[in-house]
DNA sequence: TCACTTTTTGAACGACATGTCAAGAAGTCG
DNA sequence: CGACTTCTTGACATGTCGTTCAAAAAGTGA
């Protein structure tokens, strides 16, 4: 059935995404609702009307982040060769923090900012660290058993620390010149992973 | 010389600690310098003119943080074996964010909320972060001179992974209601430097 | 066309922020 | 003691924040 009355002018979507981007720039206090009329024409009330408040409007975007994190997530497993895509995904986060930088990850920035005390937004970002962890863990696991990552690893270790080197690697890039003098690391902590017979052993 | 008028009725390291405590806490937007008053009796008049601004104030702070990551960093090569007292570095990561939640790093706090735009908290930061990654590498190379760890190891590398991954924890032991959880992501990190000649092999 | 419903609009509110300032308090020095 | 200097105090200026609200605008359905 239709509803009546004087339909939205704004797009549900459009908002969200535009509220995301300035949450994500600036951080859930530093962004004001007269931000967003900057950016969208939306004025403060037309919000509360229809988002209810600030901080509900703030869980709308997080929650489309985290849901881009868990599709990230699901296709880390995909078919072909998993380290590489690791690699990728790890490298992508400094090659997005020189070309984009004081962005970072808005799971790690809402942690840092509003956790523990916001719980609604700890539930989210908590659901979006674990996806990743498990996405994680999954890519690994087939990687092990198609022989691309030696079989005394664990997966389930390995994805938390690839996860925190992730969240690292957003942190320290915010404070580097050249965030790509970090790639280093990314190819220390892979390297662990794949078969090394015959190197690094006593004579 | 002494200098005549009325002294000072606080002392400037109390205020500089406390001040630290707040925005170590709260960060530095969420920190007011009415709640400095709550902590210390020290009116904002008097920051004023003793610092200057809150921001000279935070930036005083932030110092103080840094010069004791550089104690630590500098003990981080000291005599004995290395490896535990590297493992012991990041568990206290993990233990810090169970006893007292919602702290995490000064450094990494403020490099999420204040970098790139704030220049001067950039320069303090980058100095923080320059003097762990140094000191981790000296650790590392001097651990490998004395058989500690493997000899193909990249030493500046794994030092950038290793503090990559103690921001890291810092960030997702926030999100987490068991941040010991995350304490084998400490083990797989640490394991790729030490010898392992006969494990892990194919038959 | 005309009631009816919903959204938009812009002003306004109260709370709280940083920063300022004049007057009083509390020392030091001749 | 008394002049001088500095610090403290509390009120205040100014601005911005999230939020609310009444009135105008703009649709829908009979």
């Amino acid at each position: 059935m239709s509803r009546t009355g004087r339909p939205r002018s704004f797009d549900d979507d459009q908002v969200v995404g535009s509220a995301l981007d300035l949450f994500w720039r600036r951080g859930y206090a530093a962004a004001s609702l007269r931000d967003l009329k900057e950016d969208l024409g939306v004025l403060p009330g037309s919000v509360y009307a229809a988002y209810g408040s600030k901080h509900a409007l703030f869980l709308r975007a997080l929650g489309r982040y985290v849901d881009a994190a868990r599709e990230q997530a699901d296709d880390m497993a995909a078919e072909g060769a998993v380290l590489p895509r690791i690699r990728a995904l790890l490298l992508d986060v400094l090659q997005a923090a020189q070309a984009t930088p004081g962005r970072g990850c808005m799971l790690g920035n809402t942690a840092a900012e509003l956790l523990p005390e916001d719980e609604a937004a700890g539930r989210l970002v908590h659901g979006g660290f674990a996806a990743l962890e498990d996405g994680l863990k999954q890519a690994l696991q087939a990687a092990q058993r198609s022989g691309e990552v030696r079989a005394g690893v664990d997966c389930g270790a390995q994805a938390r620390l690839l996860l925190g080197l992730m969240q690292g690697l957003h942190v320290l890039a915010r404070a580097e010149p050249d965030p790509l003098r970090l790639s280093d690391a990314v190819d220390a902590a892979l390297v662990a992973l794949t078969d090394h017979s015959g190197t690094g052993q006593k004579s």
